[in-house]
DNA sequence: AGCACGCCGACT
DNA sequence: GTCGGCGTGCTC
């Protein structure tokens, strides 16, 4: 680029792979935040002004913005873009490409731009509970402030946060709602119609790119608006945002795990912060973080409801399964199914594995039918008529021979919901019977007529996994069956007991949520002596939390500690191993913090690829990315390695 | 000599 | 991330 002495140096933030910014020159008077697009080798990339001056060490010939775009981000939200990327280790770049849409040169020029949706905003009626927490809420509309909102499901969390929602769109402001898995819940959705008489902007995985581009360039523009949508919908750049909801907080599905990892929910806690606007986080099941943020003070605790009073909570009754042994469905739960039947009422069974049997095997030789990436056992899906990897997704044919010795003596190991199938058509063979799985499950106009169907009582009994548990009314169920509630508890997995609790707490609220009278829950366990079932028969949360609390801080385990989980893995073994052992050479020696590993990732082979895992960990007040920098940084990685950085990790799986 | 491929560093 | 420079090694 030739020199032009009217043009100054920029500081300017890419949506490439780079942890620092560039710089170009550009005419004088761009403002922070401006978008701009700028030559990057041979192409046109977009960029947003991150500071109005040079910024750098950077001695070559500086080239200039090729243009400028309609749009700026507020510094409100390029705080947010810099400590997302900090915190979680994902470069800057990679955020902000979340924040922006591809072609925002088209997206200008259409000027179709939809109105805002006009919202009665009639006062809604609290009872006495919501009333308290709502005026808490509204005090706090100007500044920052996290709320955790709990209660019991039907307690009235939803119409809480929609009054302070009401509240935020009377000042003029526009309320952010997040919510899980979007794409599954029309029921919030129509909700939210009903109360506020037109639909929320939704932002989900499903919506069209077109009107992703349109509801991208609307948030911008002033006016109050609501936006509901999944964990993605928090980098948007929604100007005068005045409120941030996060519903069903503890779920699982805020994390994302590939391609960069973050966790939506604690994100949020910081675009609030960057905004100096209040934040709800919404659950019956809090994450033990939350909860812990709770009883510190952090958060202001609001309840709602009668909480955990017995009247409105379904009977648990725990069935020993070693009384038992060989009956998938137990003399109790069948009981309990038949006496449904009879009256016309729905039950659900429940079970988190998907499939027929989670694994076949050879009955002359003991082949095991694995994966030929991920060396694990492949579930057989009969109905489907193949063996699937559960973890990399490989299918085969259902084998009718063993590939090793030719036998044609196969046999299926394990329970998996359609063999659960099978056994409750031989046990209740005139009922109607349907399974819902991620397999059942699959197009949103799918889930939709199959929840159609059994609102509208065309299903006696269901038989599903954990897509069941969250966001769907079943007015006339009145019996759950949890038919394996120990799956969870023993998995290398320091949530597994939480995330359990939450599961079953859930599922459990699906009985007699609607009904009259409570419903009935009932759990077969080999353990029935594990604390995990005292809470829960008893719905004593809070003990059960306080348990867990003070394992995790005997353990040293988050939200005590925190880790940061760092994944190497490679096609070449050798290479990896190597690897491994320089990087573990070299580790900085501090008092605080320590290093775990290298150990082999729970699935050391994934995908073809050999995975070795190390666990950084030190207490809150440790800096874990800065010195997880500092260490990675020493050593240039060969480049058939591949690094996963995970700040937070849920699982270790 | 000519070309294909893979590694590695630079990108403003 | 992704492109291009460059070194290695294979083939005509």
């Amino acid at each position: 680029m030739s020199e032009n002495p009217t043009l100054i140096p920029y500081t300017v933030l890419t949506t490439v792979a780079l942890n620092f910014p560039l710089t170009y020159l550009g005419e004088p008077g761009l403002t922070l935040g401006q978008l701009v697009e700028i030559p990057f080798r041979n192409q046109r990339i977009v960029g947003v002004i991150a500071k109005t001056e040079e910024d750098s060490t950077y001695k070559g010939e500086l080239k200039s913005i090729a243009a400028t775009l309609p749009y700026t981000f507020n510094s409100a939200f390029l705080n947010f873009i810099e400590h997302v990327a900090q915190y979680t280790m994902i470069p800057t770049g990679h955020i902000l490409k979340m924040c922006i849409m591809p072609k925002l040169d088209a997206i200008a020029k259409d000027d179709s731009l939809p109105l805002f949706p006009t919202y009665t905003l009639d006062t809604l009626t609290l009872n006495t509970d919501q009333q308290a927490a709502f005026e808490s809420c509204h005090a706090a509309l100007n500044h920052f402030k996290p709320f955790a909102l709990d209660g019991v499901t039907g307690a009235g969390k939803t119409e809480l946060y929609f009054a302070v929602i009401q509240s935020a769109l009377k000042m003029g402001k526009k309320a952010l709602v997040l919510f899980p898995e979007i794409a599954l819940t029309e029921a919030i959705v129509n909700r939210f119609k009903e109360t506020f008489g037109d639909y929320p902007l939704i932002w989900h995985s499903e919506v069209t790119p077109a009107k992703k581009r349109k509801l991208w360039k609307q948030v911008q523009n002033e006016g109050a608006a609501v936006i509901l949508g999944a964990r993605s919908a928090l980098f948007l750049p929604i100007s005068d945002l005045g409120l941030i909801v996060i519903d069903e907080e503890h779920d699982a599905s805020y994390k994302q795990d590939e391609q960069g990892c973050y966790n939506a929910r604690d994100m949020a806690i910081w675009r609030a912060k960057e905004e100096n606007i209040p934040i709800i986080l919404a659950s019956a099941t809090p994450s033990l973080e939350t909860f812990a943020n709770i009883k510190s003070g952090r958060y202001e605790h609001l309840t709602l409801g009668q909480r955990y009073g017995a009247a409105e909570m379904p009977t648990v009754r725990i069935i020993d399964k070693n009384e038992y042994p060989k009956d998938i469905i137990s003399k109790p739960i069948y009981d309990e199914v038949e006496a449904r039947l009879a009256k016309g009422e729905q039950s659900l069974l429940f079970l988190n594995r998907r499939g027929f049997s989670p694994l076949l095997t050879c009955f002359g030789c003991g082949h095991r039918f694995e994966c030929p990436g991920c060396h694990i056992d492949l579930t057989w899906h009969r109905d489907r008529q193949s063996i699937i990897c559960h973890y990399c997704g490989f299918q085969a044919d259902s084998p009718t021979n063993c590939p090793t010795c030719q036998g044609t003596n196969l046999k299926d190991v394990g329970l998996g919901i359609e063999k659960v199938a099978e056994e409750a058509k031989r046990l209740f063979p005139h009922a109607r019977i349907t399974t819902i799985s991620s397999d059942t499950l699959t197009t949103p106009k799918a889930s939709n007529e199959l929840f159609n169907s059994i609102e509208s009582g065309e299903v006696d009994i269901i038989i599903g996994t954990q897509v069941l548990a969250k966001g769907h009314h079943f007015p006339n169920l009145t019996f759950v069956g949890i038919l394996d509630a120990d799956r969870g508890l023993y998995q290398m997995d320091l949530r597994a007991a939480e995330r359990a609790f939450q599961l079953l707490s859930q599922v459990g609220g699906r009985a007699g949520r609607m009904a009259r009278q409570p419903g009935v829950v009932m759990l077969q366990t080999r353990e029935p002596e594990h604390p995990l079932y005292a809470a829960l028969k008893a719905y004593d949360r809070d003990a059960f939390y306080e348990t867990e609390l003070l394992e995790r801080e005997l353990l040293g385990m988050p939200p005590f500690y925190r880790l940061i989980s760092i994944t190497l893995s490679s096609l070449r073994e050798d290479i990896l191993q190597e690897t491994c052992r320089q990087l573990a050479r070299v580790i900085p020696q501090t008092e605080q913090i320590d290093v775990l590993g290298p150990a082999p990732s729970p699935m050391y082979r994934l995908r073809s690829r050999y995975r070795m895992r190390f666990l950084v960990k030190g207490d809150k007040r440790q800096n874990l990315q800065a010195f997880t920098k500092v260490w990675l940084a020493e050593n240039k990685m060969h480049a058939a390695i591949q690094v996963h950085i995970d700040v937070d990790p849920l699982s270790f799986m």
